[in-house]
RNA sequence: CGGAGUGUGGCUCAGUCUGGUAGAGCACCGCGUUCGGGACGCGGGGGUCGCAGGUUCGAAUCCUGCCACUCCGACCA
């Protein structure tokens, strides 16, 4: 993309009472413009990042077996009638009524029209053990969203559901999201650890939130610090196989949010082993039972032939709340350090002297060479001075980026950054491209 | 939902207390000088001051109501 034909809409100056460093970034990267409190325009770069990110979910979750569809935003209130949630969810559920005056809601999750969908055909064992996901827009009225994306009201949430003729079954497939989710994050560059979590309105009895650890976090949590750099089983796994030892693993130490923090239990953690920070949610999964299967006849015929209601769990994670959390993560006075995984743009380009024959000529050259190579590469082509092109590829984190100038062109060579380390070094541009490949 | 604030060109803000015909910086347009880490000079365009009502000769400014947004707290798959 050339940069001069591209919609990167950058801020020098950001509102005194944004304070949360992933907010201030992603509004002045352009990623991002609030439309309303808690709703957001996602602006070209950062629909970017948000489909990378978007992406390596939905990798992992096939990966881990599930399956993916596509269900409404708008739901219908009878749907949730069924679950006795309609009363109970409250204000933070966003009601409409349609033309004929039918009782609608803009989906905060989907547990309801997930059960519908699945009684209506599967009606046997035999079709077990069965997960349904999908990414989707979803609305919750908080009574104060803040922090940009990071507590919006309208979000993008992957949310996975899995059936199973029973609990241990149940178990197998809340391992497997689990585990997923460890190789989810670490994709990412993240580091989450699983903790103990309350179930809230979801209800069930089986249930962790993973956490980045960050001070800017909403929520307080309690761990190991072993855990925090336990890392992630990888791709490798099998998700046909044993993960309880896995699970185990990462269970055994003791991790938990507030709400469900012991204190007499992290007091046997050895001291200097003792954690208690700030953490940012950006998953939390939940295995349940018969909660929704059981009001809503959801049942399932076993083996012996009697039907009975199908368990499940649910698995969220905060797409939209992800890009908030990286950045919070990973940044420095001059901006955004995406990790490769997640960066909008693979490659810049910076031409210092737009206009001079021998730089436009060096910087096409590298701009075609780059594609051809299946690179992203975002090319700044503008007629701008260097100071604003490198504050610009700074401040959006393009992790490589390639320095054209007229000195160093002229002998052939050209500067080559690295984002997260600021190392420069200077190559001949023939050698800089032929290492793209 | 309790408490506290803020709404003034695209952005960040001053002006409001003490009423008198709307400002700065950035951004944008033109010309010129510059140009290897967010340049400078000169000129220019752009705002019914959140909305409605009231007071007044006169309201961005005072009063009333409403709306929106923000911060602290409570709440939060």
């Amino acid at each position: 993309m050339r940069l001069s034909r591209y919609f990167l809409p950058v801020l020098k100056e950001v509102p005194a009472d944004v304070q949360i460093v992933s907010h201030q970034l992603m509004l002045r990267a352009g990623m991002i413009r609030q439309e309303a409190a808690g709703i957001y325009a996602w602006l070209p770069l950062g629909l970017r990042v948000l489909k990378k990110i978007e992406q390596i979910v939905r990798e992992e979750m096939d990966r881990a077996g599930a399956v993916e569809l596509l269900m409404p935003t708008l739901q219908l209130a009878d749907l949730w009638r069924e679950s006795g949630r309609y009363e109970a969810y409250g204000d933070e559920m966003l009601r409409i009524k349609d033309r004929h005056g039918r009782d609608l809601l803009y989906g905060p999750t989907a547990e309801e029209v997930v059960t519908d969908i699945f009684r209506a055909s599967v009606k046997s064992y035999k079709d077990l053990p069965l997960n349904l996901y999908n990414i989707q827009w979803k609305f919750r009225d908080e009574r104060r969203p803040r922090f940009g994306v990071m507590r919006g009201r309208e979000f993008l949430m992957k949310d996975a559901y899995s059936f199973d003729l029973n609990e241990a079954d149940a178990r197998r497939s809340y391992n497997r999201m689990f585990i997923a989710y460890l190789n989810t994050f670490a994709r990412m560059g993240l580091k989450a650890v699983p903790m103990k979590a309350d179930t809230g309105p979801i209800g069930g009895d089986l249930s962790h939130e993973f956490i980045v650890l960050a001070e800017t976090g909403e929520s307080q949590v309690f761990c190991h610090k072993d855990l925090v750099e336990m890392g992630a089983p990888g791709p490798g796994v099998d998700f046909d196989g044993d993960l309880q030892p896995l699970v185990d693993q990462r269970t055994a130490l003791y991790a938990a949010t507030e709400e469900m923090h012991d204190e007499a239990a992290f007091g046997a953690v050895p001291a200097d082993k003792q954690l208690s920070a700030r953490g940012i949610e950006v998953g939390h999964i939940f295995y349940f039972g018969e909660k929704y299967s059981k009001p809503m006849k959801a049942n399932v015929a076993g083996p012996d032939g009697t039907s009975a209601p199908v368990h499940m769990g649910s698995y969220g994670v905060g797409v939209s709340r992800l890009l908030g959390a990286i950045i919070e993560a990973s940044h420095d006075d001059n901006g955004i350090i995406w990790p490769d995984a997640v960066a909008p743009y693979d490659l810049g380009i910076i031409n210092l002297k737009s206009g001079d024959a021998a730089c436009d000529a060096a910087c096409e050259k590298a701009y075609a060479a780059a594609r051809a190579a299946g690179k992203a590469v975002l090319y700044d082509d503008r007629d701008e001075r260097a100071g604003a092109k490198f504050a610009t590829m700074d401040l959006i984190g393009i992790p490589r980026q390639i320095v054209v100038g007229p000195k160093s062109i002229a002998e052939g060579n050209v500067e080559v950054k690295v984002r997260a380390t600021g190392e420069r070094s200077v190559a001949s541009l023939d050698d800089v491209l032929a290492g793209l490949s």
